[in-house]
DNA sequence: AATTTCAGCAACCGCCAAGTT
DNA sequence: TAACTTGGCGGTTGCTGAAAT
């Protein structure tokens, strides 16, 4: 059922209230972050019955204050795809190419978006390559995808250990 | 105006690897 | 060294508001 880390005592699941947020904050900015079991045993204190897993994503993907909210722009569209051609869905390292941008918002916006895009150019999301029995419908050819900037290819320094 | 369908996104689940006991 | 714990990741679900009927 729930994970072994929220099977013990009752946790709430579900959507983060404001007050819940704050709480999490509370915590976070006078203990840090960096040891998410330990915040539901000190900040259940304070009313907050969460699991740890639930704080360190809710803190990563929507609390933690270097994030960059708003539409990815056209910039940060291309370099997902430049670094899915060369990775796949290792959704957390094209993050790290994306400043303040996160791995679930990069998913995100690869199902939600860029994958109809390339669908739409008779582009295989999967491989970036032109799809069989399908004609690029759009403008945009696959001849003329092939001229964007290339990415070094694997192993690449785009990896930080 | 009421109902249904759709799209986007937040959050959960299960798995894995590394660390600890 | 096996068992357990924890953090991290990617796949997926399900809620909510918008658009369509």
């Amino acid at each position: 059922m729930g994970h072994h880390c929220c099977s013990r005592q009752k946790v709430k699941r579900g959507l983060w209230s404001p007050e819940e947020d704050e709480k999490l904050v509370r915590y976070i900015t006078t203990h840090g972050h960096g040891c998410w079991s330990s915040v539901p045993k000190t900040s259940s204190i304070l009313g907050l019955q969460r699991c740890g897993k639930s704080c360190r994503l809710r803190w990563i993907n929507y609390l933690r204050p270097d994030l960059k909210r708003g539409s990815f722009t056209e910039h940060e569209e291309r370099v997902i795809i430049d670094v899915h051609r060369i990775l796949g869905n290792r959704w957390a390292q094209i993050a790290k190419h994306l400043p303040g941008r996160t791995d679930n918002e990069v998913k995100n916006f690869w199902n939600s978006c860029i994958k109809k895009k390339l669908i739409a150019q008779g582009l295989d999301p999967k491989t970036h390559n032109l799809m069989p029995n399908t004609r690029p419908p759009l403008s945009i050819t696959h001849q003329t995808y092939l001229t964007f900037p290339k990415i070094p290819a694997r192993p690449s320094p785009l990896v930080p250990t």
